[in-house]
DNA sequence: ATTTGTATTATTGTCAACAATCTTCTTGAC
DNA sequence: GTCAAGAAGATTGTTGACAATAATACAAAT
């Protein structure tokens, strides 16, 4: 029996993911880097046979590496052509933000109204804390990136949706690029946090409408700014 | 050149698929049949090698079918153990509700804020009102049930949103049954109709906040019949 | 010069066999 | 009688080869 009964532990600390990764989900994990950092540019096609060859693995796992990356939404696979990276247009990214600013409006409401919220102040206040200290900096912004990302995980895990959880992970790993994109600039950032601050009381007075209409108006902020940025870089 | 210019085509007629089904969706499409019908319980095995004697194809084939599968939500994949047939315990069905409400509220505002409405209301009076004569007879509700579906469907594909028609369509699959369950009842039935014929109104209005919050309303309440019933159930 | 048909090549789709691992059944000891 | 250890069987994971198909290049005809 172990030391804390399941009925009393947090659902974000369920052991319910095996120890090991399977050998297409390690090539997956590696070939996700790849695209979100951008080392395999948008359009790119990834074959079958070069995966397999740069993991010194067979076809098979290679194979479903890409379809593990299509479920996430990194590349897009097309019957007899294979797999290619996916390079969304405006419109596509302007409506996955849509459906993120939904979902997070779901789950800090969960939160906010949850039972658990109480626990996990002092972490928010830390973070929140760290990203008022990064967002006037000047420099390149990785860190207020890295805290965002960071805060976003520890919020989607706590609001104890598992489905939830998968479905925005899924959207956050889509969405990185653009979310880098839309808080390049100190006034953004300086929005963004001002948003975090107000949820943080939101959380705190366990005001789920409240929390609910600040996500989604975070998010939407990010949308906007993230499309704006695609046009101008478009023309 | 087409008929009709792409520039006035509606974005759900847009021919993107593949003309003919891949091997694996074909035997995917088999079994999602098969589960959703209920002729596959619940927790119950799928193996490789029965499906692939099945429809004599190799394992190659039927293992892709059960990814797909797993895609949709209704087959869940163990390392080294396999597919089995969802069972969500009630909490995931409320979990799962719940995200529906959220993008069924963000479908029915795009449909009401969006330019397209008004070819779509015809249709909608005629589905509403086939629900309202259903909705008092007090026969097996498949009917009913059907319609809503359809209903759902269409405006799933009038919202205009690939990727949030993607997530609904997979949600929708998964909650089919709890969604029946919750419609069994003529007063259940009565309370949806009222919400449809409000949604109708909304979207003739073109008030987007309206129809969030009736959507919304309309899953919220199919959850708690959902839930009510399958508690009843368990004892 | 454009287009159509054809051959070539590259790439994915499928298959059957082998390896690794998990489950279950049996056996034995306490 | 219960529990542990080990063997046998069943099932998934992986591999390499073969088949089917789509992209490409090129030649020929209008």
């Amino acid at each position: 029996m172990p030391a804390h009964p399941a009925a009393e532990m947090h659902p974000s600390l369920r052991p319910s993911a095996p120890l090991t990764q399977s050998l297409p989900e390690q090539i997956a994990a590696r070939l996700s880097e790849c695209i979100v950092s951008g080392a395999y540019a948008p359009g790119q096609r990834i074959m079958e046979q070069a995966v397999a060859e740069e993991f010194e693995v067979s076809r098979g796992p290679a194979r479903e590496a890409l379809r593990l990356l299509e479920k996430d939404g990194l590349v897009m696979i097309l019957p007899r052509r294979g797999a290619q990276v996916t390079n969304p247009s405006i419109e596509e990214v302007h409506e996955i933000f849509d459906i993120r600013a939904m979902l997070n409006g779901l789950r800090d409401r969960l939160i906010a109204e949850g039972p658990h919220r109480a626990e996990l102040i002092p972490a928010l206040e830390r973070d929140i804390e760290k990203l008022a200290q990064t967002a006037a900096t000047p420099g390149p912004g990785d860190d207020y990136i890295d805290t965002v990302l960071r805060l976003n995980r520890l919020l989607t895990q706590a609001a104890g949706n598992h489905r939830l959880q998968t479905i925005l992970g899924s959207l956050a790993v889509q969405t990185v690029r653009y979310t880098r994109l839309g808080l390049s600039t100190p006034q953004r950032r300086q929005q963004s946090v001002r948003n975090w601050q107000s949820l943080l009381q939101a959380i705190r007075a366990g005001d789920g409408d409240a929390a609910e209409r600040i996500a989604r108006q975070r998010v939407i902020d990010s949308r906007d700014a993230a499309v704006e940025h695609l046009r101008a870089q478009a023309g």
